[in-house]
DNA sequence: CATGAATGAGGATTCATTCAT
DNA sequence: AATGAATGAATCCTCATTCAT
C-alpha cells in the first residue's frame, strides 16, 4: 500500500536540515551581534523561513541552540585548519604561514571572534559542557610543534618555548585586533579595517613571531 | 537628578557620593560578570544598602549605570599610567616596565578586561558616546612614544613602528591571556591563572616586545 | 502578534477573537472612564478572564489597545449611520431624524462621547496616526448634503450653509450635553440625565436646526 | 533690635505670591496639555524658578494644584462676564453681544476649554469638591434671564426657554469647536483655527441662536 | 519659609518557553 | 514532524511624595 499521504518523505530529512542549518545561521549571527543574553529568540525567529516553535523543537532552547553555533563555529575553523599544508615547507614559512592564516581568519570571521568573547564572558560554561567541544583538540598545537622541531633542528629557532604558548602570543595579535577594533579604535583613533592597517599589523605580527622564535 | 552645586551641606554630600560609589562598585561587578544585557539591575539593587529607586535617581537608566561604570574602570587605568615614571629607566628598561606594568594590570583587574570586551560586543557605542571617554587620550601612547624616539636615538631600537601599533600589541598580549581565559584555557588544557604560568608569561611577552624592537 | 491568514482552525480562531473584543470592551470602559494615561494595564488585566500578557500579545501596547477601541467605537457609529433610511422621508423629517438620531447615539453613548474627548485631549494624534480612522469619511456628511440639496430644490431650506458646518452644530448641541453633563450640571444645578431635560433639550436641539434652516 | 538677617522680609510676601502664580501659570499649562493623570509633577517642576517641593509648599499635592488651576480659570471667565454692559443694548443686540462675548472667550482660551473637559473625564469631581467652584453661580444666568424677560416684554422672542438652556446651546456651539478641533477638523478635513472659518462659525452661531429666539 | 536628597509603591513592557492540535 | 496561540515570571523604569536640615 503506497503511501500517498507524505509524497515528498525523501526530501523531507533534507527540507530539516536546511531548516536546522538556516536557524542556525541566523543565530550565529543574532549571538555575534547581541551576545547570549542580548540575543532574542523572537528576533531571530522573525529572521527565519519557519516557526519559533522551530528552534525549540531542534534545539530545545536558547542556550542549546547557542550551543550548537559555537561547536559550528569552533568546527569550523578546525577544518579549515587541517587543510593547511606546511610539511613542504622550510620551519620560518611554515610559522609565516600559519600566522598568515590566523591572522586572515580573525580578519575574514569577526563573527567567530565576537562569538569567543562571548563565551568568555559566559566564563565558558558551555564550551566545557558541550563533549564535541572538549574533545576539538585543535591539530593547530601538533602543526605547531612540528614546525618548532623542525626548527630547532635546523638550528633555526632558538626559543625553548611551548606550541600553546606560541599559539597563544599568535592568537592574541590577530584576535585582539578584531576583537577590540570598537574601543581600541575609538580611543586611539585608529580605523582597523582599513587595508593599509591591516596589511601592516599582518607583517608586523609576522616579524614579532618570527623574530623571537629565532632570537635569544 | 542630583545636582552638586552646592558645596556646602557636608555629611549629606558624603553620604550621596558614597552611595554613588557604593551603586558604582556593585554594578561594576555585575556588568564585568553577566554584560549589560545579562546583568539585572534587580539584583544589583539587592546588593545595595539603598534601594533600587537611587539607582535610577543617580545614573538615569541602567545604560547610565553602564556608562559610569565604564568611565570608571577606563578613569581607573589612566590614572594608574599617569604614576610611571620611565624617564630615569634606560630605553629597554622603560619598555620592559611598560609590558610589566601592563600585563600585572590586566593580571589583577580581570573585571577591566571583561568590561572592555563587553563594551566591544556592544560595538562601542558607549565609549564613544560618552565625552569623558572619548577625550581620555591615554598617556601611555605619548610614554611608549618618547621611549621609542629615546631607543632610535641611542641606537638600541631599529624598528620603525608606531607608538599606537606597539601599545596594541603590548595589551594584545596582555588582555588575551585573560579575557580568553576560559576558552583558551579549556581547549589547551592551560590554567591561565596558575603562578607559574603567569610568570612564564610575563617574561615571554617581555622578551618579544624588547626582542622585536631590537631586532632586524 | 496574531495572525490571521489561517481562515480554518475553527474553535481556536473564535476563541482568539472572543479574547480579543473581551479586552477591547474592558479596556473601551478603561478608556472612557480614566482617559490613555490614567487608565492602568493591570487594570484592564484584572478584568479580562485571560492574563495581562494578552494585550501585549494582541495589541503591542497600551497605546496601541487605546486605538483599537479608538477604531471599535467610531466605526460603532459610523455602522449605524449607514443604516439610516432618510430618503424616504421629506427634508424637514429627514432633517429631524438626522437631529434625533445624533442626539440618541450621543445620550445612550456616553462611553463614545468621553473618548472623543480624551482623544482630543491627546490632540487627535492617534486618530490622525489611523488610517482606518483618517479614511472613515463619514457618511453623514453625504447623507446631510443630500437633504440640503432637496431641501433646497423644495424651496423649504432658506440657509447656504456647508453640510460640515451643519453636522458641527448638530453634533456640538447633541455632544456638550453628555460632554460636559458634569461641569455643567454642577455649576447650573442641572441633572443632565433626567428623562425630562432629555427629552426638553432633544425637541429643542430639532428646532433649533430645523428654524434656522427654515429661516433667513 | 533691627533684624539684620532679613533685609527682605516685606518683599518675602510678595515673592511667595510671585512664586504661587509662577508654578500655577506653569500647571495650567500642564494640566491643559496632558491632563490630571498626564501631567507630571517634575515636568512642571522643571519649568518653575523655584524647587519641586514648592509645589507641595503651596498647594499639598498634585491634586491640590490642579483644582487651584481649576479655580483659578473657572475665576478667569467669571470675571470677564462681569465685565458685560448688556443693559443698554436692545434684546437682539445682547443676545448677540454674549454670543460673541462666548465664542470670542472659547477662541481665544483654549486651555480653559481643555482644562473643563479635563474635569468631565474627571466626572467633575474636583469642581464639586471645591467651595470657591461650587458657588460660582454664573452671572450669566441672570444676564440671560434679563434678555430674555425684556426681549419677551418687547415682543421680540418668541420661546419659553430657559436661560440654562439656552446658555447650553451658545455654549455648546462656542466650546465643541474647540475642544473638538482635533478630531472634527481631521475627520471632515476642516482647519477650525482658519480666521475665515472663525469668522463664518461666529456670524453662523449668532444667527442660529437670534433666529431661534425669534421663531416659532 | 526653603531646599536638595531620597524613596515605596506601582507602572508598562518583554522574555523565553509551552500548550493544544 | 510541525505549528499558531498563549503565557508566568520577570525586567526596566516612573510616579507622586516625604525626609532631614
Amino acid at each position: 500500500m503506497p503511501d500517498s499521504r507524505n509524497p515528498t518523505a525523501p526530501s523531507r530529512k533534507l527540507d530539516a536540515e536546511k531548516t536546522r542549518q538556516n536557524i542556525l545561521a541566523v543565530a550565529r549571527r543574532a549571538f555575534a551581534e547581541h551576545g547570549l543574553s542580548g540575543a532574542r529568540v523572537d528576533a531571530i525567529a522573525a529572521q527565519i523561513s519557519t516557526t519559533k516553535r522551530m528552534i525549540y523543537y531542534y534545539f530545545g532552547s536558547k542556550e542549546g541552540l547557542y550551543l550548537a553555533v559555537l561547536e559550528q563555529v569552533y568546527g569550523g575553523i578546525r577544518g579549515l585548519e587541517l587543510t593547511l599544508d606546511l610539511d613542504r615547507l622550510t620551519p620560518i614559512e611554515a610559522l609565516n604561514q600559519m600566522v598568515d592564516f590566523t591572522f586572515d581568519y580573525h580578519e575574514e570571521n569577526p563573527d567567530f571572534v565576537r562569538l569567543v568573547s562571548v563565551e568568555n564572558i559566559h566564563h565558558g560554561v558551555h564550551l566545557r559542557q558541550s563533549e564535541t567541544l572538549r574533545n576539538l583538540n585543535s591539530s593547530v598545537i601538533t602543526s605547531l610543534a612540528t614546525i618548532l622541531a623542525r626548527g630547532k633542528a635546523a638550528g633555526q629557532f632558538h626559543r625553548d618555548i611551548d606550541a600553546v604558548d606560541l599559539h597563544m602570543m599568535i592568537s592574541a595579535l590577530c584576535y585582539y585586533r578584531v576583537s577590540n577594533r570598537h574601543t581600541f579604535g575609538t580611543l586611539f583613533g585608529r580605523d582597523m579595517g582599513a587595508p593599509a592597517v591591516r596589511e601592516r599589523h599582518k607583517a608586523m605580527i609576522r616579524d614579532v613571531i618570527a623574530g623571537y622564535m629565532r632570537g635569544a
